[in-house]
DNA sequence: GCGGCGTTCCCAAACGTTTCGGAATAGGCG
DNA sequence: CGCCTATTCCGAAACGTTTGGGAACGCCGC
């Protein structure tokens, strides 16, 4: 391994001085670092990233802790965030460790342990539930954190989009054409993104003077088996929805399915609507009709996340810095406008 | 942060006899040890991972570096192959860091860079093609990785099963079902995996005192979409043939889509194999008529790849230690026992 | 009483870097 | 010549750990 020593006694300088050359400080004569340069290229230095942060305090290293887990779904997910996260984090110049504990392992204290080892310069949560555990345990221990999505009930830095207004959004577009029996095949109601969809939602119902059918109201795992039977489920009711609106491209795609098994024509029978992550394992393209939703792709996120997430281990006291990104809505093509059935009331 | 020196204080004792304590060391009186360790637990100590790396120049950290792509085919593989190294390699007490480049990035410099700047215990490395350039580098550093594949090029640690069994085990079941006219859905043959699985096939016909039909044997990317319509493509042939063998399970999901759109009855007139590599994603099971065919779960592979790269790192000087994982084959229930027709000649 | 030995302890150096506090030199000015 | 400043350099300490080479002590046998 080439060190500033070797430099040194190339150049006949002191450890010091080449030190302050090589990381651009005033005090070194212009022919010197010049010199120093040189020297350092052609013995081939790179800078000793462990001593460095022995000495800086700060390895340049994030972390995520996820548990390990046989369930596709969050995988699916935790596949596209994996590669997103890595590659901006690693874009901004630091190191990005994935760890995937064994399946039931505490989390929480895996979280504790790798920070209180030195080493770790902060961590990215996702998939807040309420209350996390993880977030208090990161406050507690002042270590520098940014979460992908948000916990209502603690103050944290998080990157979020604004979950209530895509359930708003789509809501409210289905009911100005006219919908009212309108089905909602949501997230898991643990988490609180769900809970801020199925809010807006009822947001829209109310601003139009109606109110959401609950038998309506479905919280899933979101991967197509399950949207595709929950939406099989919904079209056999005596009293079918005329649209559906998915939590998720993979969703949407179980809706489509099951139309296609149940003999009911998009738009003509049922409209529907997605939110669209822009997930690049399950696209929103290539559906027919054309998909329309909400759409605010993870991409973006990672980068924001990224960003803040440096500044936040740069500044070394937490700012609750948050940041709601931006959401988009295409009508897409499968949605139709109906006349409204005033023989068939709406919810209770 | 709680270091050494806190204990020391207080228990009393030297840094030295406090590190000798802790480490297990033979020289320390046992009432001492014991009131050593119960010092740090009760102080929450936490040995510093970067003061000991620097020391012992090993950081505990592998790494995989992969050029980012927006390729959803590689994207796939690389997601079971991230998730299942992350576990093992987690397990076996070290960090695993996934460095995602930019796409188009130099991957052997970000390795030199990477491995230059300390900090990096070893690599992992996959998907070799002939010569690669990673394990070239790696070599003529001297650091410690493990291949998952080969490189037939050069000599290097690897993990991997053996493909040309994968080609010639399915061919040989095919043949002695008495087909001859056995089309083979292969992955890329830039990669020697491929061009090893072709080279049992060919075997295989050889044995049966056969050559194979150059025009059934197609090299394609290893997802559904392109086995759909490479499948598709066979069937609509003048001279279609009786059996399709599948480089996985992906590509055999769109042989069975493409036989479903051709009217085409698997095994009635259609029997099917395929590679199986366990992906959790893509699972084999779900198959109507069960497939069968060679399988190797690629889980078990990071299980002894992550202990061979342990165990090559402690060794520090790579030992050429390779393993070749089993195989086994299930004939499922999606191929069927034809008559020879000697109407109809084989290849060229 | 003394050399030898086993047990238990500690000093100090080292890993490679950054940085504080100063030192050496040269030049300008009175 | 003496003093001040600016420029350019360097010694030494520090980050927290591991470890080689002892040191101190008590105990044994001779």
């Amino acid at each position: 391994m080439v060190t500033l020593k070797d430099i040194s006694r190339d150049v006949g300088l002191s450890i010091t001085q080449v030190s302050r050359a090589l990381g651009g400080h005033t005090d070194v004569n212009a022919a010197t670092r010049e010199r120093v340069q040189l020297a350092a290229t052609r013995l081939g230095y790179r800078p000793n990233a462990i001593a460095r942060s022995l000495k800086t305090g700060r390895s340049g290293i994030v972390a995520m802790i996820v548990a390990g887990s046989r369930d596709p779904d969050s995988n699916a997910h935790l596949f596209e965030i994996v590669m997103g996260l890595s590659a901006e984090i690693s874009a901004l110049g630091l190191q990005f460790v994935l760890h995937v504990g064994q399946p039931g392992a505490d989390v929480v204290k895996l979280h504790t342990e790798l920070y209180r080892s030195g080493g770790i310069d902060g961590f990215v949560i996702i998939g807040p539930s309420p209350a996390d555990q993880r977030i208090k345990c990161l406050t507690d221990l002042g270590a520098p954190f940014i979460v992908h999505g948000r916990d209502p009930e603690q103050p944290h830095p998080f990157v979020d989009i604004d979950n209530f207004d895509v359930g708003r959004t789509m809501a409210d577009h289905l009911l100005s054409l006219g919908h009212r029996r309108i089905a909602f095949l949501n997230g898991p109601l643990s988490e609180f993104f769900a809970i801020q969809r199925q809010r807006g939602v009822d947001a829209a119902f109310a601003a139009h003077g109606l109110s959401v059918d609950p038998a309506l109201m479905r919280s899933i795992t979101m991967i197509e088996p399950q949207g595709r039977s929950a939406a099989r489920d919904l079209l056999e009711l005596d009293n079918p929805p005329t649209a559906i609106i998915a939590g998720n491209t993979m969703i949407a795609r179980g809706v489509y399915h099951a139309a296609a098994d149940a003999g009911v024509s998009i738009p003509g029978d049922l409209s529907v609507l997605a939110h669209d992550d822009g997930l690049e394992l399950f696209p929103a393209a290539g559906f027919e009709p054309p998909l329309g939703g909400t759409s605010a792709h993870l991409s973006a996120a990672w980068i924001s996340l990224s960003a803040d997430l440096k500044q936040i281990i740069a500044a070394s006291k937490t700012p609750m810095h948050n940041r709601i990104l931006d959401l988009t809505f295409d009508k897409g093509s499968a949605t139709q406008s109906i006349l409204v059935d005033r023989s068939m009331p709406v919810g209770p």
